[in-house]
DNA sequence: ATCCGCAAAA
């Protein structure tokens, strides 16, 4: 930046004119110059952005002697030289020459790629006191200015002052409403303006879509086909596709696409893709694919995108084949694809994978300050590795908040609460701002840790790093307070929260109830519950374990019926286990695996072993009628004991096992592993639905407090 | 001018 004032003189020098001094005592050089020799002062401190600006200082120089100022500041706005252009005004002030609008729409031009609003301003001030009268074309120019530096204000200003205005103008007005997001008024200036094109309307169509208001953007291109005086184009067909898929509404999305082939409009890549995406938003896959593999000029995003759907979807498989697809392609992956990637890693808990991804991005050489660092700690920290999580984020220069919180909370599910605190302590120090997210991480790791107050502390705290309580946090405190059996306190809490309880609240306040036997909040927490979803299986499962424990049969038969009577479904519980970068699933009682046969019998044996050792099975989470001599059976056979029988026998003696299950895990399940952990010498670690299990040798990491 | 992509918890 220091070599600016330096360019300015050499520019300025050979030029005598009275003026030249005025701007010489405007800019001071920031150094002595007193010993410098005219050569040394040719020589800028720092390299010059622009190839041979050398040659082109001499030239603007002979430009402004010879007053030829529209040139010169042609060749500075080329160079993208802004602040040296604008002082050409003065130049021009002093001289005989009257401003033209060639050179204002130059300036403003490069203003507004720049995004300057100063310099934009400034020129607006010459135009006015220059006595130029500037036409309707510059008079758009410095809207546009205005609005793509997002000051409406001046703007619209600017709009109310103009005496004619063209359609131009009033596009220009509309989208910059759109962009900060003004939508209202933005609609408003729409209906006003007297005539619309193509332009008006696609503007105001995306702009809905953009803020989550597809129906309205639906509702405007339904109006626009009445208009007969509208032929689509190809802006306002793909905001329209865009604002199908948003809804979505894939009814109108194949119009859309029928219109799109009778019209020819479909030699355009980005209808493509957004036609492409409007069959995937609307959970048609297979035609969006379809799409995606004809498509022309597909683009990195256009890759990421049909990626992304397929994990969205759970078909890893698919999705990973189109990743490396995509690899053998000449498009390269950037840091949308890879968090996209690890990201679905993280959710599979396919930690071989996220390491192969891992090992992949240091190969390229990732930008360390991007978002796909903190994509790389949540994967380690989700599949249960938090040792190489810790490696990594700290060899980050400067750790994100994501990278943070995903510390934070894989350090609370990880059975390590008080590292999380730490961790929390450490963000605190480094000056980031902690966010809603991470305070959940914060208040979870004190439930995990059976720390109550001061988990209330930090809820208290909350409010003091500037953040407003969320339903969120109101979740976590009555889960903290719940599960250590502080329910009055629970109680008094959600009766005076400021928001109505949400699911994740009742169902933290059940998971407490069943610890406790506390049947009565029980009772209401899950009437909550299935007032809110009532087809949730888990939470009449949950109940029915509530009352089997205790003994009151009836009850769990009455809530067996009851589902029959509404017809819930039971989540089929699976569990998996990534064993040489293969996954392996698991379903009870499943008995499709390959080496099926070795695994029961392994089972079998083991289970023997654990009787010896004092095991035994806790029959009350087996809900349904079975005879009671069945119930045991069916227990061994639940999805997590045969995930972890299989990584057993598959793997050597003294390997970690990691399984993972999409429930959370039965209580007999945790007992069992438990003693399996002692009897084959082996840490098993554990995800479900909710945390992490590490058993080692008869414990576990949750401290039976889960 | 228009389209599409990431992230932390429960």
């Amino acid at each position: 930046m220091r070599a600016r004032p330096i360019q300015l003189r050499n520019l300025l020098k050979p030029i005598s004119s009275p003026s030249l001094n005025r701007i010489h005592l405007q800019k001071p050089v920031p150094f002595s110059l007193s010993s410098s020799t005219q050569t040394s002062l040719n020589k800028p401190l720092i390299p010059k952005p622009f190839f041979k600006s050398d040659r082109y200082d001499g030239l603007v120089n002979r430009l402004c002697r010879d007053k030829k100022f529209k040139e010169a500041i042609d060749v500075l706005c080329q160079q993208k030289r802004l602040k040296e252009a604008i002082q050409i005004l003065d130049l021009l002030d002093h001289s005989s020459i009257r401003p033209s609008a060639a050179i204002y729409s130059t300036l403003l031009q490069l203003c507004l790629q720049q995004r300057a609003l100063e310099e934009g301003k400034r020129v607006h001030a010459h135009i006015k006191f220059s006595g130029f009268v500037p036409g309707v074309f510059i008079l758009n120019r410095l809207l546009d200015m205005y609005s793509k530096c997002e000051s409406l204000v001046d703007a619209r200003k600017l709009f109310d002052e103009m005496t004619q205005r063209d359609l131009c103008s009033w596009n220009t007005m509309i989208s910059g409403y759109v962009k900060i997001g003004e939508l209202d008024e933005a609609h408003k200036l729409f209906e006003e303006m007297p005539e619309k094109d193509n332009f008006s309307w696609s503007t105001m169509i995306s702009g809905y879509v953009r803020r989550d208001r597809p129906k309205d953007a639906l509702e405007l291109y339904r109006r626009m086909l009445r208009d007969e005086n509208m032929k689509c184009n190809k802006f306002t067909v793909s905001s329209a596709l865009a604002a199908s898929a948003a809804v979505p509404c894939l009814q109108l999305g194949k119009e859309i696409h029928g219109y799109i082939m009778r019209t020819g409009l479909d030699s355009d890549a980005v209808v493509w893709s957004a036609l492409s995406d409007m069959y995937g938003k609307c959970g048609s896959i297979e035609e969006a694919r379809h799409i995606f593999d004809k498509m022309l000029g597909r683009d990195v995003v256009s890759w990421t995108t049909m990626i992304g759907r397929y994990f969205e979807m759970g078909r890893r498989e698919e999705g990973l084949g189109l990743f490396s697809d995509m690899l053998r392609s000449e498009i390269r992956p950037n840091d949308f694809t890879l968090a996209g990637v690890l990201n679905a890693c993280s959710n599979q808990a396919a930690e071989d994978l996220g390491k192969q991804v891992h090992g992949y991005m240091t190969r390229i050489g990732f930008d360390p300050f991007s978002f796909a660092a903190s994509t790389v700690v949540h994967m380690y920290s989700k599949c249960g590795n938090i040792e190489s999580a810790k490696r990594f984020f700290k060899g980050i220069s400067q750790p994100d908040l994501v990278s943070w919180t995903s510390m934070i909370s894989g350090y609370a599910q990880n059975g390590q609460p008080e590292e999380a605190l730490r961790y929390f302590e450490l963000l605190l120090k480094s000056g980031t701002k902690p966010d809603h997210i991470t305070f959940v991480g914060v208040l979870s790791a004190c439930t995990h840790a059976g720390l109550v107050d001061k988990g209330l502390e930090y809820f208290r705290s909350i409010e003091e790093h500037g953040l407003t309580h969320t339903a969120d946090h109101y979740a976590c405190l009555v889960d903290l307070l719940g599960r250590s059996g502080r329910f009055e306190e629970a109680e008094e809490i959600i009766d005076k929260m400021p928001m109505k309880p949400d699911k994740f609240l009742w169902a933290s306040l059940l998971g407490g109830c069943r610890i406790h036997g506390n049947l009565r909040l029980a009772k209401r927490a899950a009437e909550a519950l299935l007032e809110i979803e009532p087809e949730n299986a888990a939470t009449y499962v949950t109940l029915a374990n509530i009352y089997a424990t205790a003994g009151m049969w009836d009850e769990v038969e009455k809530i067996r019926k009851t589902m029959d009577e509404r017809g819930v479904v039971k989540n089929p519980g699976s569990s998996w286990i990534e064993v040489k970068r293969q996954v392996h699933v698991f379903l009870v009682r499943d008995k499709s695996h390959p080496r099926s046969k070795e695994i029961h019998d392994f089972l079998d044996k083991l289970s023997m072993r654990m009787k010896e050792e004092g095991y035994v099975p806790d029959t009350n989470y087996v809900l349904h009628d079975v005879e009671e001599e069945q119930k045991e059976q069916n227990l061994s056979y639940h999805s997590e004991k045969l995930a972890v029988a299989f990584g057993i026998i598959a793997t050597p003696p003294g390997t970690p096992i990691k399984v993972f299950k999409n429930l959370r895990t039965c209580g007999d399940c945790h007992t069992a592993i438990k003693f399996i952990s002692k009897i084959v010498e082996r840490e098993i670690i554990m995800r479900d639905s909710n945390r992490f299990h590490r058993f080692k040798n008869g414990t576990c990491s949750c401290g039976d407090f889960w």
